[in-house]
DNA sequence: TGAATAAGTTTCACTATTTGAAATTTTTCT
DNA sequence: AGAAAAATTTCAAATAGTGAAACTTATTCA
């Protein structure tokens, strides 16, 4: 290496590529030995890096910080909140996600301590018609661009369970829209429950969906009518603080 | 500073900050002086943060590289291809922008060499009726669409020039769909001319706009048929190749 | 166009930070 | 509760980082 280069930097950016690659989460050990830099070192850096945060240590754990920016979704700190309580009482991530471009966006993640994976699931887009927080929005929205969605919509199967056929869909936005939100258990990833009520604005139009992931030890069935009444005052709180320009 | 931490990496963390805050670009002498760092620790520490990916440097200025991650527009490397030519060729600043929340907002950016600063639209929104790329999107969506949103937009104006009046703005968006392109003649910013033209999808639904940005030097109104021909041009290239799906 | 000035880059001796093995502490697992 | 694994601390040695001075390049101005 010659003279006007910084070793330091450059042994910083492989741990964070490393870490980046490894949604997961890493050990310090772990980094140490697949980037091939001393224990010590590795120790260090990592620790300048959580100081500056560029990096997330939980529990042994040291996770990328996200950086997608929401500019135009001035809701953060009052979201949190709001939405925060919610995932600290019963253990599981919430999300809010937003109709964009004929899709349901994720455009907020309060991840649960331990499962901060959920932070990756920011900005990804999915089709209506395969999550709960995507039916939750079709069921709720204007009835004038339900219509045209369904029409252009490419209503894929994403898994086996995945309802696609469109009468059987329409059957269940009637239900989903009667009890107030939508459920899927296992349908979108095997012991994995999702539930998601919608979320308006002042004029009661449908913004987005605020749903929350968990799995079918932490979203019980049982708890269900607890939870949708808990999340039905976080979406009113929502409507009330956020979404009434 | 105690024995688990890294100088280098905090010094590199100042310099960064630093240039995060000047979007205009700062050079070499000006971060070694305003972050009170040697001007040689500097130049070694810039060299490497260019090298890693972290900065760019441009003609003596050094600039943050943008880590907006449009996770849910899967266009980017194509669309390059298409626009990156006109860019080179016009001397102008190109943007892709599309409908979200009653909005448009910029989902790419292709800023032109002396005209970096432009790279901080991404992800910015602005209301439909307040620049050409959104008076074009209005002109060409869909009629029920763009119902609902003149009933739901808040008309506002944002420069004296703007158009605020209702009927003025419906005469405006019947032209603008006659000729095919929507022009802001310093309506948004002094000395700043925008044009635009409709992107579709193959079922000619309006996907978004591409718009052009420059000066009344750069984009002269004598130029206007030969750029807004090779805007069509671009703009289905965009359709043929990328929005089919 | 050329001189003056400003900015950027290179050199090299010095030193402060980084390094890493060993020891110690903390956490996890059985 | 104890063993094993992982993380953190210690401390002497090594070296990458440092910065003044010199040199090179780019820009500005007359």
């Amino acid at each position: 290496m010659n003279d006007n280069f910084s070793t330091t930097l450059v042994k910083a950016q492989q741990i964070k590529d490393y870490i980046k690659k490894h949604e997961h989460g890493c050990t310090l050990t772990e980094v140490a030995k697949n980037v091939k830099l001393n224990k010590t070192t590795t120790y260090r850096l990592l620790q300048t890096l959580v100081t500056l945060n560029d990096l997330i240590k939980v529990e042994r754990c040291y996770y990328v910080k996200q950086q997608f920016t929401a500019n135009y979704l001035p809701v953060g700190w009052l979201t949190s909140r709001i939405v925060q309580p919610l995932v600290n009482k019963y253990e599981l991530s919430a999300f809010l996600g937003m109709p964009f471009n004929h899709q349901l966006v994720i455009t907020q993640v309060f991840a649960f301590k331990k499962r901060l994976i959920d932070f990756y699931q920011l900005g990804k887009a999915q089709a209506f018609n395969t999550s709960a927080m995507g039916k939750c929005a079709l069921a709720f929205m204007n009835q004038a661009v339900q219509s045209d969605v369904l029409m252009r919509t490419n209503l894929q199967a994403q898994t086996k369970n995945s309802l696609t056929d469109q009468n059987s869909l329409a059957y269940s936005l009637q239900n989903i829209k009667e009890q107030g939100y939508a459920l899927d258990d296992e349908e979108v990833q095997l012991e994995n429950r999702c539930l998601a009520v919608p979320v308006f604005d002042k004029k009661e139009q449908l913004v987005g969906t605020l749903g929350v992931l968990g799995t079918k030890a932490t979203l019980q069935r049982r708890k269900i009518t607890k939870l949708v009444h808990d999340l039905q005052i976080a979406s009113n709180q929502l409507t009330g603080q956020i979404f009434n320009n």
